[in-house]
DNA sequence: GATGAATGAGCTTTCATTCAT
DNA sequence: TATGAATGAAAGCTCATTCAT
């Protein structure tokens, strides 16, 4: 808020925020809707609401978007945006096969846990049965360096003989997300099965050690960790 | 209320218009909802549909559960109590630790594969941060009994050198229910990863193998499998 | 309102009007329906209007209607069954022919003068090309009778010689629609060409009397009228 | 607003972005909206639509016609230009007033078939009972030269003992447009109950003689057509 | 117990209109 | 002159809930 950039006297054309600017109210509007579908899923979000919380009116939306359906693709894709572009971050080609496992299984961790945004918004597409993901063009094209970390990652190791055969990469993200991913997604009826926040930092660092283990030890063809 | 039936020694169930079967028709509706609160979550859900459904209609509803919201939680009740039903249908105290985990793990990927209402309603569930299931008296008692069983096998396979120390039956809990449930729960989200369909008997009986073998490595002492 | 009828201690279940009575209230709907579309075509009616003006809420029409098409589908099967109802308490088949014609003709000018609201719904139906009139099963089936009274009379009229051979019933019907419908339909336009009101009685009346003389000199065979 | 164009001389149009063909683009809304209106009604059109079909903007239309009623009453008073032009191509004083009463019917008869655009129109501004012909200054104006045509035709036919005396010049004018008028404004309905397109050339080259006939057979005084 | 008519608030969507650029 | 972003009111329609019968 007060923080101003210091000097800052350049002639481009500054934007007052929400007046007469197409991209950032477009922008605005596509924030405000992946906080919006992630915390009431499809049915309970509120187009309204959204349009408030970017400072915009309902037709906005209507006019950059289509309609309610179209918004959430939107929004969707968006979010896959994220977590597949900070997948390739990565370098998983150029060091040691276990360290790199580890690293993108940290990362997974960390990613979901960190930002629930993204598990809530896939949570609510599967139970729409994957309605909207199956409309998508993009989606399954940013899968795909995705699924080439991991062969390169499976193939690497093998050869060198650190992780056995029985293993494909499918199975590997497979593993990787269910043991990632579940404590974001059932949070609250884990929450009240063992009584205590599965968000807390102190449990999630602890857990974060236990899955690296986990996935390492399902796949390692030593059995000295 | 005023009129009851003179002599109720009638031995045949004679149905009269005015006062069917209660029982039968409450159950009817907890059965519709279950798969309706599955199938479109909280807000997606019809209280027209469900009656419908029911071959009742709207008043009943009202009459028998209050509200859609109490009618949510009574679902939500009915659901876990199936499942922590069956856990307790295991013999865990008397056989082998590794056969009672392994049956433990299949019991619950089984469960959660064959019938993914429960998947959807606990997402769901979740997915409104627990705003029912923190309300509910019964589900936090349903759990106990569970959380005895892993705590008895656990405690013998560790009594036996069987199984390591460094595993609670907290971690390892989440750990069988993130690789049991992931499947289910991203179901489309994963088809459209991996192109193919995740409910497949097939996948699911080599996914199943996998995972009782994932669980294991992890928690036993000696690498020998 | 004051007007209650006298004695009327009958034990008949004297409806309130407007409250739990579902056929009076679809019936209002529909009342108010017709002079809404007639009034303001289908684009211009108003579904809070109509309800309003029925004394009934919005939930009523789509309980009853469904939808604004199907609304709007209802008031115009209505409207035509009340003019093609009112054309068969003529006798054409036993009385003179040029008597017969005048009281048709007659019927259909002081019909579609006297109650415009039939006349506006024609037109705003052809103004949509069509759309509503074509879905109807109960339109076409109603307009059969009619044309049986036109083929009848015409019939008799040439065997009698009274009529000449070259008119047949379609081209004889649309001549009397034309002459009966235009000062209707097209009111407002010629009442600013003429600078008065199409609506007069007195005009109404010379102008019947003019379209019965234009229609039989167009059909009789002797000159003689 | 300040910034003119330095020397004007140039003899090409030379179109800068700023400033395009005002007129050109004021009559291509125009024509653009005669269109919309005929087909949508005035409820039914919109603004937005018409901008798109004549290449320009929402704006554009406000900035030349200030709003939806304006833009209404321009395409209303421009339709009826074109009808009265054609009329007054007629030359009805120094023709045989029969042939003259002919070509008048048939004129209309073929302009009203030709471009249903004007029967349209027409039937939407009665529809909403005048409220924008009321207030064109021009429509009235414009009627004057067709009323004395007709006077004119009437006294010549008189005179000369062709037609007889019972016919005023409102009442045959409102007999050649109800004859011309109505398959064209009725066009569906009458296509539903008769089962054929009533804007089938041939139909109305047959129909248009029978119209000349019964307007002819009700005028003339001696019988022999 | 059972029915379905009735209600009212709230939802998504549309649209004429304004205005900064 | 021309553009299109922005606004606000209102439209059609849905739905949880109540209540007379």
């Amino acid at each position: 808020m007060s923080s101003v950039p210091p000097q800052d006297a350049a002639p481009a054309p500054v934007r007052t925020p929400g007046k007469r600017n197409a991209a950032a109210t477009r922008q605005r509007i596509l924030d405000v809707a992946m906080a919006e579908f992630s915390a009431h899923g499809f049915s309970g979000s509120r187009i309204e609401r959204i349009a408030a919380g970017a400072s915009a009116n309902v037709g906005m939306i209507y006019h950059y978007f289509g309609n309610k359906d179209d918004l959430y693709l939107a929004a969707l894709e968006a979010s896959y945006k994220i977590i597949r572009d900070r997948e390739q971050t990565l370098d998983i080609a150029h060091c040691d096969p276990r360290q790199a496992l580890r690293a993108l299984i940290e990362l997974t961790f960390d990613f979901l846990a960190t930002d629930p945004h993204f598990v809530r918004l896939i949570m609510n597409e599967n139970l729409m049965m994957g309605r909207t993901a199956g409309r998508s063009a993009t989606i399954p094209h940013m899968t795909r360096p995705l699924l080439e970390q991991l062969r390169t990652l499976l193939a690497r190791g093998q050869k060198e003989k650190i992780f056995h055969r029985e293993m494909d990469a499918e199975n590997l993200y497979i593993s990787i997300l269910g043991l990632c991913f579940v404590h974001v997604s059932n949070r609250y009826t884990l929450g009240s099965m063992f009584q205590h926040d599965f968000a807390e930092p102190d449990w999630l660092a602890r857990r974060k050690a236990i899955v690296v283990d986990v996935v390492t030890r399902s796949i390692v063809a030593t059995p000295a960790k």
